[in-house]
RNA sequence: GUGCUUGUAGCUCAGCUGGAUAGAGUGUCACUCUCCGAAGGUGAAGGUCGUGGGUUCGAAUCCCACCAAGCACACCA
C-alpha cells in the first residue's frame, strides 16, 4: 500500500531526526503512533500525516517538528503546512496501482498476510413461526456481506442460522394452524378477539395456504382432531421451508441450520447445566435454579431451570454457544437485534463461567428498521402494519434491498424508503453505482466495435484491434490529468477500505466506497474522452477504465452480493 | 426508575486512536448533450455539530450533568 510506504519513510525520518537531535526533547519514537490520511483539500497533496501529537514529547511547535522531519526526508515531494506533512505520489507509483489490479484481478485488495481465524458467524436466527419481516432483511443482508468480506480478507467463515424451533411459541403456531384448517373446512371459528387471549396465537393470514396444504396432505373433508405435535411439526416445516427459500432468493447462504429442538434432544442442554453446577455458580431459590451471572458483570442473576423443571430460553442459548466453542471456532460473531442487547452480558457470563474466554464472542447489535412509505414512517412490530421481507424484495428487487440494508452503520436505526429504493434514477445510489459499471463496460465495448454513422450509414473501423485490446493490461497508465490521478488514488484506497471494513465489521463502508468510486469515475468520464485519435492516450485511459471496472465488479458482486450489469 | 443505542445542512447520513476552512448524497437554484449512455457532469445557497459545563495549545470527537428519540429491563421465546 502506498500509505504504508509513506508511513515507513516518515518513521525512518523521525528516527534520524531524533538521532540528529532535531526534535527537541524527544528521545524516542514508538512506531505506529502516526497515521496517514487523505487531506481534506486535495490541493495540499495526495496524502498527509499530522505530527502535532509529537509536540508534547518534543516540546516544540508542530510546524517546527514537521520541518525537522521533512529535512531528513530530503525529497521535494514533501511539503509542510502547519503540523501537517503533505506529499504527492509520483507517476510511477500511480501506474503501479493499475498493474496491481490487472495482476490480482479478483484478489485485488486481499491482504498478503493476516492472522486468519476460524470464525462462526451467526445471524438472522428467527423463529419458524412466520414470514421474515423487514428487520430480518437487515441482518440477512449485513450478515451475508460480512461473511463475504471476512472470507475475502482471509478468514475461514462458517455461517449458521439458529432455528428457535422449541418452546411454547411452536404450540401457539400449531393451535393457530388448527383454527385456519377448521376455517377452511367451513367451521365458524376465529381467533379470540380479546387482546390478551389473542397473544397466544398467530392470527396472520400467512397460515391459510399452509392450512390448505395440510387439508390436502391429510385428505380431510371435515375436521377430525389431529395431534397438536402433528400440527406443530407441519406448520414449522412449512415456515422453515419458506424462510429457506427466501434466503436463497435473497443471495444469503448458510452452511448450517442449527435446530434448538435438536439441541435439547441431544442432551447437551442438560449437560451444560451440570457443568455450570460444577462451576459452583448455580444456586436454588423459590424452587428454581439460578445462575450467578452477576459475578461476571451481569446486572442480576438469571434463572436457568424453572420451578416446573423446564429450561429457560437462556439455558439453551448457553448450551448452543458452548457447543459452538467446542466445535473449535476461534471467534464467534453474532448479529443480534438491539432488542436482545440484555442477553449479551448473561451469555458472556456463562461462557466465562464455563472456562472459555468471553472475548471470543463478538456481538454486533443492530438497530431496527423503519419503513418509510410516502414520506411517512411505518412502525414495525404492530402486526397489522407488518410488511414482510418477501413483499419488500418483490417491490424493490434483491440488489436494491441488499444495498439499502447494508449501507448504514449498524447502530443507527435504518430508514428504508421504499419509494426511493424503487426509483431507477439518480436518487438511488444502487443505480448510480451500477450505472458506472455499465458505462465502463460500454466504453470497453466501443473500443473494439466498428462504428456505424446513423446518418450516412458509413462504417468506420473499430478504434482497436482485438490483440491491441488484449494488451491493455500491459499498458502503463499516464496520470496526466487530475481527474485520472484522483481516480487512481480512489482505486488504491480500496485496499484500506477492505482492511478497515473487515477489522471493524463495518459493512456500510464498502457501500460508501463504491459510491465514491463511481462518482470519481463519472467525473473522469465527463472531463476526458477515452476513445480518441491519440492511440497511446486512448490505451492508457482504457486501462484505467478497465481497472475501475474490475474493482467495481469485485466490490459489487463478490462483497456486496449485488449484480454488476454490463448494460442497463 | 436502571441499562444500551442515537441526536451533525430542509431530509438521509459520513466524519477513522482529539488536529487543516465540519463533508457526501438528496432536495432547492443556475449552468451543461456536434462527441464513448445526460440514469451523467459543473457550480451556488444551506450548519450555534441536542443544551450547559469540564479536560486540552486544540473538542463534533474525551469526561460530567441535563434534554429529546428508539430499544430492553420474565421462572416468554
Amino acid at each position: 500500500m502506498i500509505k504504508d510506504f509513506f508511513l515507513a519513510e516518515i518513521e525512518k525520518a523521525i528516527d534520524k531526526a531524533i538521532k540528529a537531535e532535531k526534535l527537541g526533547a524527544m528521545t524516542e519514537y514508538v512506531h505506529g503512533g502516526l497515521a496517514i490520511e487523505r487531506p481534506k483539500n486535495p490541493e495540499f497533496g495526495d496524502f498527509a500525516v499530522n505530527v502535532s501529537s509529537l509536540a508534547r514529547a518534543a516540546r516544540i511547535a508542530p510546524p517546527a517538528i514537521a520541518n525537522a522531519i521533512v529535512e531528513q526526508l530530503g525529497s521535494n515531494q514533501y511539503s509542510v503546512a502547519g503540523g501537517f506533512i503533505n506529499f504527492k505520489t509520483n507517476k510511477v507509483m500511480l501506474s503501479e496501482v493499475a498493474s496491481e489490479i490487472f495482476e490480482e484481478q479478483k484478489n485485488y485488495g486481499k491482504p498478503q498476510r493476516i492472522d486468519a481465524e476460524k470464525i462462526m458467524l451467526e445471524y438472522v436466527s428467527a423463529n419458524p413461526t412466520g414470514p421474515f419481516h423487514i428487520g430480518h432483511g437487515r441482518w440477512a443482508a449485513m450478515g451475508s456481506v460480512l461473511a463475504n468480506l471476512l472470507k475475502f480478507y482471509g478468514h475461514e467463515v462458517y455461517q449458521e442460522f439458529y432455528i428457535n424451533d422449541a418452546g411454547s411459541q411452536i404450540e401457539k403456531l400449531g393451535r393457530s394452524l388448527e383454527i385456519r384448517i377448521r376455517q377452511e373446512l367451513g367451521e365458524c371459528i376465529d381467533f379470540p378477539t380479546d387482546e390478551i387471549e389473542r397473544k397466544n396465537f398467530y392470527p396472520g393470514e400467512y397460515l391459510i395456504p399452509t392450512a390448505k396444504k395440510f387439508i390436502e396432505v391429510y385428505d380431510m373433508t371435515t375436521y377430525k382432531p389431529v395431534d397438536l405435535t402433528d400440527l406443530c411439526d407441519f406448520a414449522k416445516a412449512e415456515m422453515e421451508a419458506q424462510q429457506k427459500e427466501l434466503l436463497k432468493n435473497f443471495g444469503v447462504h448458510f452452511d448450517n441450520f442449527y435446530s434448538e429442538l435438536a439441541l435439547h434432544k441431544s442432551g447437551r442442554v442438560d449437560k451444560c447445566i451440570e457443568e455450570l453446577c460444577k462451576s459452583g455458580k448455580i444456586y436454588d431459590n423459590d424452587g428454581a435454579k439460578w445462575f450467578k451471572s452477576s459475578d461476571y458483570g451481569d446486572e442480576q442473576d438469571r434463572v436457568i431451570k424453572k420451578a416446573d423443571g423446564s429450561n429457560t430460553y437462556l439455558t439453551a442459548d448457553i448450551a448452543y454457544h458452548i457447543d459452538k466453542l467446542e466445535r473449535g471456532y476461534d471467534r464467534l460473531i453474532n448479529i443480534w437485534g438491539a432488542d436482545h442487547h440484555g442477553y449479551v452480558a448473561r451469555v458472556k457470563a456463562s461462557i466465562e463461567a464455563l472456562g472459555y474466554d468471553p472475548c471470543k464472542l463478538e456481538i454486533l447489535l443492530g438497530q431496527l428498521v423503519n419503513l418509510v412509505i410516502n414520506g411517512e414512517e411505518v412502525r414495525m412490530g404492530k402486526r397489522k402494519n407488518m410488511v414482510t421481507l418477501d413483499e419488500l424484495i418483490d417491490e424493490v428487487g434483491v440488489d436494491a434491498t441488499r444495498f439499502w440494508m447494508s449501507m448504514r452503520n449498524i447502530d443507527t436505526t435504518l430508514d428504508f424508503d421504499i419509494e426511493l429504493a424503487k426509483t431507477n434514477s439518480d436518487e438511488n445510489p444502487v443505480f448510480y453505482v451500477q450505472y458506472a459499471h455499465a458505462r465502463a463496460c460500454s466504453i470497453l465495448r466501443n473500443a473494439i466495435s466498428e462504428k456505424i454513422d446513423t446518418q450516412t450509414g458509413k462504417k468506420s473501423p473499430a478504434p482497436l484491434t482485438q490483440s491491441e485490446y488484449d494488451s491493455i493490461p500491459k499498458v502503463s497508465i499516464l496520470p496526466t490529468v487530475d481527474t485520472a490521478r484522483q481516480l487512481i488514488l480512489k482505486l488504491e484506497e480500496y485496499k484500506s477500505v477492505i482492511k478497515n471494513s473487515a477489522e471493524q465489521r463495518q459493512v456500510y463502508t464498502i457501500c460508501r466506497y463504491v459510491q465514491e468510486l463511481a462518482s470519481e469515475f463519472h467525473s473522469f468520464y465527463n472531463q476526458n474522452r477515452v476513445i480518441s485519435e491519440d492511440k497511446e492516450l486512448m490505451l492508457s485511459r482504457l486501462a484505467l477504465v478497465m481497472a475501475v471496472k474490475i474493482v467495481l465488479c469485485n466490490a459489487l458482486e463478490d462483497i456486496l452480493g449485488i449484480s454488476a450489469p454490463e448494460r442497463m
